[in-house]
DNA sequence: ATGGTTGATGAAACCGGTTACATGTGTCAA
DNA sequence: TTGACACATGTAACCGGTTTCATCAACCAT
């Protein structure tokens, strides 16, 4: 043993004797070395060096009251859509130097809490949700802890929560316009749990609202490939004569398409498929997937401004809605 | 205003006072309520909730030396394979009050660095990277600041920080027998960097020194379904007389089927089609992919829990080496 | 009655940073 | 020569928990 490379960890104040200086000094070499001479600053560094010092998080985070980090809650990191999302919203949170910490709630509201209770309790600063429909407890959450949160991919300028993100009835209704103005009529519907996730909710609810709504034909399968596949059997079985198939994300619409494959119905020939998110992967399917483009990249950059701005100058978002756009690719045409 | 609602935030002492009880007591009602009188704890925990007293994770952190989380390095979440990994990850990580946080690196070592410098930074107790190709100041780091990290997704005990994962030169080895026992020669490889991702890199080497790896065919593309189908694009202009192609992932594998649906290519009549991963939609494909499945479920298990008793008991994890598993299913057959 | 335990609680030190304020030195204008 | 002022640095309080050790009352066996 050297006999002083396994000794506890050095801190600031280990640091400031070892240069012969005060801690104020060393605290300064780190946060406003501009406020240090050349001399000292050099001196500082080099027994910062020698001493192997790495200053503690959350010494910091108690006097400065930031940790610098904060929570998202999505559902699932299973479902391309919020990878994009997140991977923009971290990046965007980076330029304004705050980190990110993503925790899965399985679109389950109970969950849901107790994952955001676990991060405000590890110290995040602020949470983003997804959605509207929350456990009572989030919200005593929130306002006990007085935490900046907020809620995205929907748009709801009522809500309790600033929200930001897009119209699902809007994005239901433009696929479904698209479908129809193409000539279709006897159309089914494959849609995720509507229950505890309400932006697929909302989707299925225009839907049914819309007049002519009534002739639509509902089906609930999971919101995976496999439920796609499934979703397809269950159309086939109750409505032969479909002639348009149209699901509430790109995911199932992935699955979807297999199954439609497998059977060896034509797409767009004998049936046509829409999607709803336009995932990375839905441009290049065979054929390419109709769908509705989700601006989720662009909700991760505004979320994450405006998270920042609600952080360093407590100015409260105002809600968003962006623009959802349909994409005609070569899964959709005219009835046969 | 009611004049009191707005105060800043209570603190522990503030509790006590209310509560006519020491700090000492009050922190006891936290941590081991068993050990305060019923009656005094009943007075604290009212004072509490009339106070609506958040503790502070910072100050916490500070006198115990734990944060409770810790950081997780991975290359993209746009990639089913690593939400599969995560989500275990993070769910057994839970099971030991251990929270996970993820950065991305984009495959970049720079970023990689300055992901885990960030993460240390705001107060990971530990990290956990992908593969074993790392920049030194990486290194630099976790030595110095004596931070317990390790290494997943291959399998290499000699590496200087502990592994857990799969072999992967077997992995594309085992997809390679799978071909040429159908009677494959003319095989064209669709792989993704190699250079950053050791993991690719040693699956496509293995295939390299393999006898008989000088007729392989070699493809770089990038790691997507557009890579992919681009793939495929490639492979029919270099080698029309491809019987079989076998991608090093099991995104690039979709891709390529689609490609190959696209051209009219049949498979597996004409050309056969592998890929390595076994995401949940290989399975639903049509045909189903055959693929190499890798045990990424179990890794983020056994990670878990060697990453908790790394930090709880200073155990040094050993090496753990998972084994990968062949999936046969109806993207491949005999050569035509 | 007495010494030894056990159980509940409090006082105060401690963790490792940040920062308000004080101090000391050198420069420059009046 | 002196006062104003900028600049570099030090002192010590402070942030909000946890934890050690001391204290004190109640209980029990001898």
């Amino acid at each position: 043993m050297t006999g002083k490379a396994t000794r506890k960890k050095a801190n600031l104040r280990d640091v400031a004797a070892a240069a012969g200086v005060s801690v104020a000094t060393v605290s300064r070499v780190m946060n406003s070395p501009e406020a240090v001479s050349q001399a000292t600053r050099k001196k500082v560094q080099g027994a910062m060096d020698s001493l192997r010092f790495m200053p503690s998080a959350a010494a910091r985070a108690i006097s400065t009251g930031r940790t610098r980090f904060v929570g998202a809650l999505v559902p699932t990191l299973d479902n391309a859509i919020f990878a994009r999302y997140l991977s923009r919203l971290e990046s965007q949170l980076g330029k304004h130097r705050l980190s990110l910490i993503v925790s899965t709630t399985d679109g389950v509201p109970e969950t849901e809490v107790e994952k955001a209770r676990t991060l405000v309790d590890i110290g995040a600063e602020a949470l983003i949700v997804s959605g509207v429909t929350h456990d009572a407890a989030l919200y005593e959450l929130i306002d006990r802890g007085e935490i900046p949160a907020m809620a995205t991919s929907c748009f709801d300028p009522g809500f309790a929560l600033p929200t930001i993100g897009y119209d699902n009835a809007a994005a239901a209704l433009s696929a479904l316009t698209h479908l129809s103005s193409l000539g279709h009529s006897r159309i089914s519907v494959i849609h995720g749990p509507t229950e505890t996730n309400d932006r697929t909710g909302t989707r299925v609810e225009a839907l049914r609202r819309q007049p002519g709504g009534a002739e639509l034909m509902f089906h609930l399968e999971p919101l995976s490939i496999e439920g796609g596949c499934n979703g397809v059997q269950r159309v086939m079985e109750a409505r032969p004569d479909t002639t348009a198939i149209l699901c509430m994300s790109d995911v199932q619409a992935t699955g979807a398409l297999y199954e439609l494959q497998r059977r060896g119905i034509a797409v767009p020939a004998q049936v046509s498929l829409m999607g709803i998110d336009d995932l990375p992967g839905s441009a290049h399917t065979s054929p390419g997937l109709t769908t509705v483009h989700l601006p989720v990249s662009q909700m991760g950059i505004v979320a994450a401004d405006a998270l920042s701005s609600w952080l360093e100058a407590q100015t409260l978002p105002e809600p968003v809605l962006l623009e959802s756009r349909l994409v005609v690719r070569d899964s959709t045409g005219r009835p046969a």
